[in-house]
RNA sequence: CGCGGGGUGGAGCAGUUCGGUAGCUCGCUGGGCUCAUAACCCAGAGGUCGCAAGUUCAAAUCUUGCCCCCGCAA
């Protein structure tokens, strides 16, 4: 079976493998064209294109699907198109190309968390589990009929980054089942059913904090928003990051934002919250680099006065 | 030229304003104490103060140029 591979960011990497894994006939790979990285502006290629050109395989880079894109995209004659995290929307008349249409890996339970930041919403809404879908893909956004699913349980230690890695794996195995499923002509698409959810792109104001909430929720925000677009707080005025914390039930006496430092070899930073206090395990004062909560508190000696807001 | 912070033993920082022998909290090594320990006590190793040039009797500190890291913005 001919198929169509679209996807852009790194957690797509591992579904093209599967593909190719799988033994399926990737006749070409969509994805959006370079884009411009980090302070200095390196046009970068996008994972999926640095990965299909190593493989040797066709890339149609697109920003949105045009009519040179389709063209491109016809030209391919795919049977199947296979899409994760593309990137951007496919419009009707690409979608009617294969035969057997679009296949998309989405990373949750659907219809929960329609959107494109499934994982961080779930793990800020504080799932117990989730796991990844794949659907037929149609004209709205993620409401097609769902081929398969997959479920993980939440470790609420885990950040969106490490959820999503994993679920990139794992989804890959199933969206190449999907596929074989459909070659052989024995997949079933389930209308979905149950609560519908959204699950827009996540902004920088989602990832900041407030401390005024209880621990649990603090905690599973950082960790929803980690890695992208990252916790944050301000002291001093300046945007202070916070990559990881834990929950510290046994210390209550700490008023919301109000920063306590251990010192010494037990060395420890404690952040009060609208419940107990939270330990901070990865800290970012502007201007430095990630460091562990001890060893900012180590540094900054004993100071009370540091408070977050 | 987008705005800003930073580079000081292995980690995190102070010291720079006003030049004058390298400091703090840890870590590490050895020893002591202890039933024991991330506790306590003693001793020790470890630093081209990002790089280069300049000023000076003397530069981590002042001047100039450059490199690298990071926050914001894009």
């Amino acid at each position: 079976m001919r198929v169509l591979f679209a996807g852009t960011p790194a957690v797509a990497v591992p579904s093209l493998n599967a593909l190719l894994d799988a033994g399926f006939d990737v006749v070409g790979v969509l994805t959006r064209p370079d884009a411009p990285l980090g302070r200095k502006r390196v046009l970068t290629p996008s994972p999926v294109a640095a990965r299909a050109e190593e493989l040797g395989l066709p890339v149609i880079k697109a920003d949105k699907i045009d009519d040179d894109a389709v063209a491109a995209i016809s030209a391919l004659a795919p049977d199947a198109a296979a899409i994760v995290a593309y990137g951007a929307l496919i419009p009707e008349r690409a979608l009617a190309i294969p035969a057997h249409g679009w296949i998309n890996l989405h990373f949750s339970l659907l219809p929960a968390w329609r959107g494109a930041a499934p994982v961080q919403h779930s793990v800020i809404a504080g799932d117990e589990i989730t796991g990844a879908s794949t659907f037929l893909l149609e004209k709205g956004l993620d409401t097609g009929p769902v081929f398969g699913q997959l479920t993980e349980s939440v470790d609420p230690a885990l950040t969106s980054g490490e959820l999503l890695e994993r679920l990139s794996h794992s989804g890959a195995v199933l969206l190449a089942q999907t596929l074989a499923a459909i070659q052989a002509g024995r997949a079933v698409p389930v209308p979905q059913s149950g609560e519908v959810s959204l699950a827009p792109k996540l902004s920088i104001e989602d990832g900041h904090l407030d401390w005024q909430q209880p621990a649990l929720a603090l905690r599973r925000r950082i960790n929803g928003v980690t890695p992208e677009p990252g916790a944050w707080t301000t002291w001093d005025g300046a945007r202070f990051k916070i990559g990881a914390a834990v929950p510290r039930p046994d210390v209550t006496d700490l008023p919301p934002g109000q920063v306590r430092l251990g010192s010494g070899s037990s060395a420890v930073a404690l952040v009060g919250t609208g419940s107990s206090a939270l330990e901070l395990q990865r800290v970012q004062p502007a201007g430095k680099k990630m460091m562990s909560g001890a060893d900012w508190a180590r540094g900054l000696g004993q100071r009370e006065d540091v408070v977050f807001k």
